[in-house]
DNA sequence: GAATTACTAGACTAATCGGTCTATTTTTAT
DNA sequence: ATAAAAATAGACCGATTAGTCTAGTAATTC
C-alpha cells in the first residue's frame, strides 16, 4: 500500500513528464490521486516547488533503474542497446505522450527556482556516473567522456523521435553505439 | 518597423524558448508588447494556439539562418564546429536560460494540440533537409541519416549543456564531428 | 468625402492557478 | 484511556488564466 505522500509524488512525477513544469496544476494532481488539499501542503510545505522537486528525483531515479536492469549482465554493446530498447518502448508504450522524465522540466528550468534545476541536474549527473562506471567495469576506455557522449545522443534522438512520432531516431542510436565505443 | 502582428511572434517566439507552452502567458507577452488584448486576438484568431504555432515556426526559421550562415561557405568539419558555436553562444549569452527554440515546446507537445507537435516536427525536419544537402553537396555519404545523427547529438548535448550550466557537453561534440563523419 | 475595412483599446467573464487557514479525524505514544 | 502528533478535509483567498465582446480610432478604398 502506498502512502498518500508517496501516490503524489508518482502521480506527479506522471505528469510533468508529459506536460512539464507549469502544465502541471496542483488540483490536477490532487483530483488523480483523491486527496485534498490539505494533505498536500502538509506533506509538502513548501508546495508545488517541493512537490515537483521530489517528483523530479523520483521519476530519475525510477527511470535509472530500468536503465541498470536493461544493462546489467550484458555486454556494452547490447547492453546498451537495451537501454535504447527501454526508451523505444516508454515512447510506443505510451503514444509518444511520455517525455524523458528529466528533459520536459530540465529544458525550462533554468527560467525557474534555482533548486528546479539542481534536481534534474543530479539526475544527470547520476545517470551518468552509472554509466560511466558501467563502460568502465568492461574495460572501455574514456568511459567517462563516453558515457557523456551516449547520453547526449540518447537525450537527442529521444527528443526527435517524440517530435515526430517515429522512433527511429532512437533506432539510429544502435548504429553509433559501437562507433562511439570503439572511438 | 515591426508590425504589431510580427512583434508579437517575435516576443512570444522569446519567452516560449525559456518557459515553454504552459509557462508563456498571454498577458505577458501583451505586457512586453505594449498592446491591448483586442489586437493581439485580431491578429491570431484562434488565440495563444495560432500564436504560438507562429512563434514556433518563426523562432525555428530564425535558428535555421543563423546555422546556415556558420555552415556557409565552410568544409564540413568547420561548418559543423561553427554550428556548435552558435548554440554554445546562445547558451552563454542568454546565462543558460534560452533553450532551443523548439525543444523547450516539443517535449509537451505530444499532449497537447497535434497542430503545435506538426508545428515542431516540421521545424525540425527543416534543419534536417538543410543540413543533409550541406552535406551532400561536400561530397559525404549517407548525408541525410548523418545529419540526422548528428542534429540528435547536437539537441541532446544542448539539453545537457543548459540542464548543467555547463557547454562541455557542446563543446565535446566537436570530437565526435568527424567521427560521425568518417562512419 | 463617404463607406468600409483594419486595427486598437480595454472592460469584463468564467475558470483555474497556487496557497492559506481552521476544523476534524486518525494514528501514535504514553 | 488520554494526550499529542500526524494527516485529512475542504472552504476560502487573491491573482492570473485564456478568451469574449463592445467601442472607438486609424487607414484604405471608392
Amino acid at each position: 500500500m502506498l502512502s498518500t505522500k508517496d501516490k503524489l509524488i508518482q502521480v506527479t512525477a506522471g505528469l510533468i513528464r508529459r506536460k512539464g513544469y507549469s502544465g502541471t496544476g496542483i488540483s490536477e494532481v490532487l483530483k488523480e490521486v483523491g486527496v485534498p488539499k490539505g494533505s498536500l501542503y502538509h506533506h509538502f510545505p513548501d508546495g508545488k516547488n517541493g512537490l515537483i522537486r521530489q517528483a523530479i528525483q523520483y521519476g530519475g531515479e525510477a527511470q535509472m533503474l530500468k536503465y541498470g536492469e536493461a544493462l546489467r549482465g550484458q555486454p556494452a554493446l547490447e547492453g546498451l542497446s537495451a537501454m535504447v530498447d527501454v526508451m523505444i518502448n516508454d515512447l510506443l508504450e505510451s503514444d509518444y505522450k511520455d517525455a524523458c522524465p528529466i528533459t520536459a522540466v530540465a529544458a525550462v528550468a533554468t527560467s525557474m527556482d534555482e533548486d528546479i534545476r539542481l534536481a534534474c541536474e543530479n539526475i544527470f549527473k547520476g545517470w551518468q556516473e552509472n554509466l560511466a562506471g558501467y563502460l568502465e567495469r568492461r574495460g572501455i576506455s574514456k568511459a567517462n567522456q563516453k558515457a557523456e557522449q551516449l547520453y547526449a545522443m540518447f537525450e537527442g534522438a529521444f527528443v526527435l523521435s517524440q517530435a515526430h512520432k517515429d522512433v527511429k531516431y532512437l533506432k539510429n542510436q544502435k548504429i553509433y553505439i559501437p562507433i562511439i565505443l570503439n572511438s
